[in-house]
DNA sequence: AACAAGTCGTACAGGTGTGTTCAGGTTAGG
DNA sequence: CCTAACCTGAACACACCTGTACGACTTGTT
């Protein structure tokens, strides 16, 4: 496709990058952060924005899409092989914070995106998760008496469940992993068989 | 204190249970319903609603005391005593969907209450599972190595996951609470203790 | 340098929600 | 039955957000 046409100027694609930017911010802060505070928090006048963004749920897209994109970017580097119980602690790791701020921002977007649209951003990173559940599944190391989908959706849970407590004052961030991790691991044991201990290998 | 002064006429009490209830119903669907939304689905004038309230912030109190009464109601039937893995079970049966109901209230009470307001509230329904988590972890049947309120969380947070799954089409009613148990009880389950199976009992 | 692209503040129009006031109709209760 | 309390729709003032239009100024690119 030819990218002539459309040669935008350095000092505008600084702009647009402020403004998604600032919207991810904002939006992570408060779902229903309006455009003016978006501008604002981006050192850009409200009308500039409006030249770049046709309407607010652009916007919303936009950030939306650079938080999916930073985030799949993120656990590409992580390693999912190997044992599923340490496979899972090495995602939490890396995620559970990630998911916390991308989650006031998705309920912006539940509001203002089609919900094809948030079916089609989600769908990536979900899926990577789903995979490793099956597999854990299979080794019956993770219980199957419960669907993925129903352990998916506890995994994200606990997560938030952390950003909560933290909020709150009543967990630390360093501590965070470590809770989410034991208490997923647990939930995710087959019945009848013991929990994992932290200590244990293998 | 003189009740006599302010002896308001029945017409009036009618009226103001009338918006408390279409409060909790509209708030529970949508935490920023309208204040015209509210008194319509009362059957009522919108100055009317402004007799009895002086602000949206008193009705959303309202509703919001409301909830919580019916739930303390609700909860106060149920035994918590004797075996904490099978008062678990009956408390998460009762308070699952009631917990669910009052999510988005809560959300709006968190934008238009103070902080302490809240505590307030909450302070009541909250003792009532910490104590029983306090005593499955003196019997040695609930895990010690995370704090009591961690687990207190995680226990709400898997209720709203499974309004979430149900919302989603994933997960029928009548399924959730066992789903629910499945998940805690294996969540609660000290490190190398095996999971309780659903068959066994004590 | 010079032109186009970008940005800016201001201002306007349309919409929605919040409180308040007012005059007139309805109903409960002594 | 009769009064005071209650309800009502309509209307107003105020505030905020969205989206658009305009003229003037600044900046990037060639």
């Amino acid at each position: 496709m030819g990218s002539k046409s459309t040669a935008k100027r350095a000092d505008a694609l600084r702009s647009i990058d402020a403004i998604v930017q600032a919207a991810a911010e904002c939006l992570g802060r408060n779902p229903e952060a309006s455009l003016s505070e978006i501008a604002r928090a981006a050192g850009v006048g409200r009308v500039t924005l409006y030249a770049h963004f046709a309407s607010r749920a652009e916007v919303v897209d936009a950030a939306m899409s650079r938080a999916i994109d930073r985030g799949n970017e993120a656990l590409d580097a992580v390693d999912l092989t190997g044992d599923p119980l340490v496979a899972l602690a090495r995602y939490v790791e890396v995620s559970w914070h990630l998911v916390d701020q991308a989650r006031a921002l998705l309920v912006a977007a539940q509001r203002e995106l089609p919900a094809g649209r948030i079916r089609e951003l989600h769908s990536g990173p979900a899926a990577r998760v789903e995979s490793l559940v099956a597999r854990g599944r299979a080794e019956h190391v993770f219980r199957t008496d419960l669907p993925i989908s129903w352990l998916v959706n506890v995994l994200h849970s606990v997560m938030h469940s952390a950003a909560d407590e933290i909020r709150a004052g009543r967990l630390t961030s360093d501590r965070a992993a470590d809770h989410i991790t034991a208490t997923v691991l647990a939930a995710f044991t087959p019945p009848g068989k013991p929990v994992p201990q932290p200590g244990a290998g293998a």
